[in-house]
RNA sequence: GAGGAUGUAGCUCAGUAGGCAGAGCAACGGCCUUUUAAGCCGUGGGUCCUGGGUUCGAGCCCCAGCAUCCUCACCA
């Protein structure tokens, strides 16, 4: 039934025939395959040249293996990229003896006590706390009977072949692990979506793509924080079991404590109870908050995903603008490496030629990943190309602010103060409104002279989502909504039915969201107490007495920011779907 | 929830008109001390997603189901 994994698991009893442990153990003092190659670079070593010197140490897991009779080359990767080993059998064979005399003679400016304790490599290995090395006859054996997957240790001087490939010259050599199921093939790796994300560890030690994805994300994570605790952030953590759900408009995933007998509700948004944090005197709080939503799942929706929201005390929206900026602009330039980052999406849509923009990834300066040795298999257009197809998203900030309202107007034709044009569009657009009482067209009374309510601005935004979004392909930050859409924020000064509050779009996505936080508790309480009667949608806000309360001990006037994570991630990694930034994304259990 | 596509060896994929299930890589046996997805000779490996149906005969046609991807709706 699976042959192979049967023929490995039988190899398993042959390595602890010859005496080795298939499973290894502690193996320290390794260099990565990356640091290795930059000392190739900077020493100059010719073709067919071998560096002497100190001996070094390497391992990871044979992705190529070449056996050519009495030499075997092999392709080692770690998660810093690959280096070709080279194992002679002479070398192998006698190679521990060798070594055993050098190191004997290597010990002789020691201390004498010292060097009683290091006699050999065996005694050195135990020294280390490790198990001693196989014997060459035994060590030669067991690189023979390697299969693809295997992890390895070694030993040895690098070099250059005849090719000029540069090479670890093994002169030890020892098993780490055993891999008793086979990789995907060499070539292809592993292309089926649902086998990757479902064994993503497959996906991850096959295709260093995927690998890369990953590290960037921890990176780019890594970056916010350092943005944020430059600015004096500190991080906090706050409840994902709440016994009251709010902060967002989303139906939340309900679950129950045995012990208290209660139902709870996992987190749709952290935003409450970092506000309590700011009445609490914590001024600037950021939390990386998972999530969790009971909506559909879709290439750019998981059912849990990571939100990064951060509160500033005494700050307001324009401050928010600018963190954001910070942030997003900052890690394309810091982490990605430029403010220029193409889509495989926009790319589709531009003519063949165009395809020359790298997608992020493929532009990476700080990716651990070696480059593709000088192949020049991704030559950058000319600037002057690059200029004429608009196939990049370009973060140089400062990004532009538009109102909202002028939006709605350029790309929808319409007014969106006047509540009768705003219906007379969204019947246009076949988009389902939700109509109260006395909102119907009434030519005796101009639409634009009615108060600004929630179903009017649900169906403003539904006009919104449908002509607008798309279009924003730059970064921009939307401004000034309108203001029922916005229960926690502050009404602006001079016109209140619109809100402090802006959306920043990239690519056509909702990538920011921002208030001037409304501290009025009275204010809140009436808005929460709207949102009961009825008059909107059932997930859009839900009375929380305690956090009235908090506010009523005075919050601070603060600006309150939240960024998805996964869709910056998305963005400045070129992916098309969520689930190619999580490690995990949820799947539906194999029938 | 609605529509479309996909599902064949460990992996990547072919599969004709409905007529014995195929290739490459991987694996197994053999040869090879400078290979680059190494090469050469030989061998083994299948719940053709699942369950029904039509047929002398189904990977292929029909029905139902499952999973995944895409589009749409809800949402960030």
């Amino acid at each position: 039934m699976s042959e192979q994994r049967d023929d490995r698991i039988a190899a398993l009893a042959n390595i602890r025939n010859l005496g080795a442990d298939p499973y290894g153990s502690r193996f320290v003092g390794v260099q990565k395959n990356a640091a290795l190659r930059a000392i190739g670079d900077h020493s100059n070593i010719q073709p067919g040249q071998i560096l002497e010197g100190e001996a070094v140490r390497a391992a990871g897991r044979v992705h190529l293996f070449r056996d050519t009779g009495k030499l075997i080359f092999m392709t080692v990767r770690d998660w810093t990229g690959e280096l070709q080993w080279a194992l002679s059998k002479n070398a192998i064979e006698e190679g521990t003896e060798a070594r055993r005399h050098e190191g004997t003679e290597g010990s002789a400016g020691v201390p004498p006590a010292a060097a009683a304790t290091l006699p050999g490599s065996h005694a050195a290995a135990e020294e280390k706390g490790e198990s001693p090395w196989p014997a060459g006859d035994v060590a030669w054996q067991l690189a023979k009977a390697l299969h693809l997957g295997d992890i390895v240790g070694a030993e040895g001087k690098l070099g250059r072949t005849k090719k000029g490939e540069l090479t670890l010259w093994v002169d030890r050599f020892r098993m780490l692990s055993k891999a008793v199921r086979p990789p995907p093939e060499k070539w292809h790796g592993l292309t089926d979506v649902e086998a990757r994300y479902r064994k993503r560890y497959v996906d991850l030690l096959a295709n260093a793509d995927s690998q890369r994805q990953f590290v960037l994300r921890a990176r780019i994570i890594d970056y916010i924080r350092g943005v944020l605790h430059q600015r004096g952030f500190i991080e906090v953590d706050t409840p994902v079991l709440q016994p009251l759900y709010g902060g967002a408009a989303a139906r939340p995933f309900t679950t129950h404590h045995n012990a208290l007998d209660m139902k709870l509700y996992l987190r749709i948004s952290p935003e409450l109870y970092l506000k309590r944090c700011l009445v609490g005197g914590l001024e600037r709080v950021y939390e990386f908050a998972r999530c969790f939503r009971n909506e559909g799942i879709s290439p750019r929706h998981n059912p849990e995903f990571t939100m990064l929201e951060l509160y500033q005390a005494y700050g307001d929206y324009h401050d928010m603008m600018e963190i954001t900026e910070a942030i997003i602009a900052g890690a394309a330039r810091d982490v990605i490496g430029t403010y220029q980052i193409g889509t495989k999406a926009r790319r589709h849509e531009g003519t063949e030629g165009s395809a020359g923009v790298s997608p992020a990834v493929g532009n990476v300066g700080a990716s651990p990943t070696i480059q593709e040795s000088g192949d020049g298999s991704a030559p950058s257009v000319p600037s002057c190309l690059r200029a004429s197809v608009p196939d990049f998203i370009d973060f140089t900030p400062p990004w532009p602010r538009r109102r909202y309202a002028d939006l709605v107007r350029e790309h929808a034709g319409i007014d969106i103060a006047d509540s009768d044009a705003v219906f007379a569009k969204a019947r246009e657009l076949g988009i389902p409104v939700l109509l109260t009482q006395g909102h119907e067209p009434n030519p005796e009374k101009p639409g634009y002279d009615r108060p600004l309510r929630i179903d009017t601005a649900v169906a403003i935004n539904r006009i919104f989502e449908h002509c607008v979004e798309d279009k924003l392909i730059n970064p921009t930050f939307v401004i000034d909504y309108p203001a029922p859409l916005c229960p926690l924020t502050k009404r602006h000064p001079t016109d209140p039915r619109y809100a402090l509050r802006f959306e920043c779009f990239i690519n056509g996505m909702e990538m920011g969201n921002a208030y001037s936080e409304l501290n009025d508790p009275k204010i809140q309480h009436d808005t929460f107490s709207a949102q009961l009667r009825g008059e909107g949608d059932e997930t859009m806000a839900i009375m929380d007495e305690d956090y009235v309360e908090a506010l009523e001990h005075a919050m601070p006037p603060a600006g309150g920011l939240g960024i998805g994570i996964d869709r910056m991630i998305m963005l400045l990694t070129g992916s098309e779907s969520i689930r190619e930034v999580l490690l995990f994304p949820l799947q539906r259990p194999q029938g």
